[in-house]
DNA sequence: CAGAGAATCGGACCATGGTCCGTTTAGTAG
DNA sequence: CTACTAAACGGACCATGGTCCGATTCTCTG
């Protein structure tokens, strides 16, 4: 287990000079308007820059890559649903059984996808993808859980081969190309879960 | 299921020019060794193009894009494995119990993924993944073997969530940057197969 | 062999993600 | 207010995947 639990560094170095801080925001804001208004896989970086009123420079030294531009833009979303997990309501919250909080896991991320694809692809593109905070809280959830459910499995190895189940390339290519129900794919995902996660039984006589 | 099989067409047009003929094999040839040489991802295709003695409107009518020449390069080998599967020995091959032969060909893919890691990237990258007929024919097979040995379940996304524990992505990922050792890799493969698929009783009482 | 016509060729061209470095500016010290 | 420095700026520049279209070459027919 080489994996520290780290909190994603969301907030911005509080020593950064003012103009910094005011075109980050710019540039936050057009990437928010632009991506919205016409989707992710539609707009350039170049467009952004220009739409920020800011220099391609600048745009690249701030977020340093086109994927973490969009997952910074998906940040505000990704804390909320880490606040849903660590603290909210079961069942994605904790008091569920394991296998339950997993099944919510994957139906939430699953919804996030339906209206976010795109960004999540382009957030998803390139190495920054595995070591991106977001991608290891996701990790370490579904890995403590499945660890709580069944002490005695490779909970690394298996919360990995999940989680590759819901990547934003493959949830694209069946919902828009196979034209998979969003409906069924949560289905596909409980079925995968409580095959993988065997129910906890109360208590083994 | 909206899917018919369809064998992969690795043979080229046989109507071809003999001009076109000879330049594809050229193109092939140059890409092959440079990909072996210096690895998949330090080559361009620019390069190709000049190794191989064409121009870059060829080599990109031939191939179509990077992505799909990788995927050309990695036919003979891919058109051995499917006969391995098709009509090979067990466990690989037909014979075996289903979850031995998920096992066996996810173990096979691995090995694969070990020695060619960065060329299955380069022929995973795009919107082509999911629409090649090497990826189509291994949907194919774990649906299939999932149908076989649990009639019930919904084996088309479950073969799919089983797939992209095995993609070029994740593996580079875990082999390298987390230095996962291949043998575990193939544990964490047999354990999700087996949770996956209920071992088939041979007879219900 | 010659001519026609279609298929192929190839390199100039484009779009875009990402880098570099000379110039500008915010903050600070005197 | 001025001078100074480190940080930030921004746009020219680069690399590369991919496209286009006029020039070329193959093949077939007479």
């Amino acid at each position: 287990m080489s994996d520290p639990f780290e909190l994603p560094q969301i907030e911005p170095d509080s020593l950064e000079r003012a103009d910094a801080a005011r075109n980050r925001e710019r540039i936050l804001c057009a990437a928010r308007r632009l991506f919205t208004e016409r989707g992710a896989g539609c707009v350039s970086m170049d467009e952004i820059a220009e739409a920020a009123g800011v220099g391609k420079g600048t745009l690249f030294r701030r977020f340093g890559s086109r994927a973490s531009l969009a997952a910074a833009v998906l940040s505000e979303r990704e804390r909320g649903f880490q606040e849903d997990i660590i603290r909210g309501e079961p069942p994605l919250g904790p008091g569920a059984p394991a296998d339950e909080r997993l099944i919510a896991f994957g139906e939430a991320l699953l919804d996030t996808l339906e209206l976010h694809s795109e960004l999540l692809l382009a957030a998803e593109t390139g190495p920054v993808r595995y070591t991106h905070p977001a991608y290891r809280v996701h990790r370490l959830h579904v890995m403590l859980l499945l660890q709580e459910a069944d002490p005695g499995c490779d909970a690394e190895m298996l919360a990995e081969a999940l989680l590759a189940a819901l990547g934003a390339e493959l949830f694209i290519h069946q919902r828009r190309a196979r034209e998979i129900p969003l409906e069924r794919m949560k289905q596909g995902w409980r079925e995968l879960v409580r095959r993988t996660v065997p129910r906890a039984e109360p208590e083994p006589v």
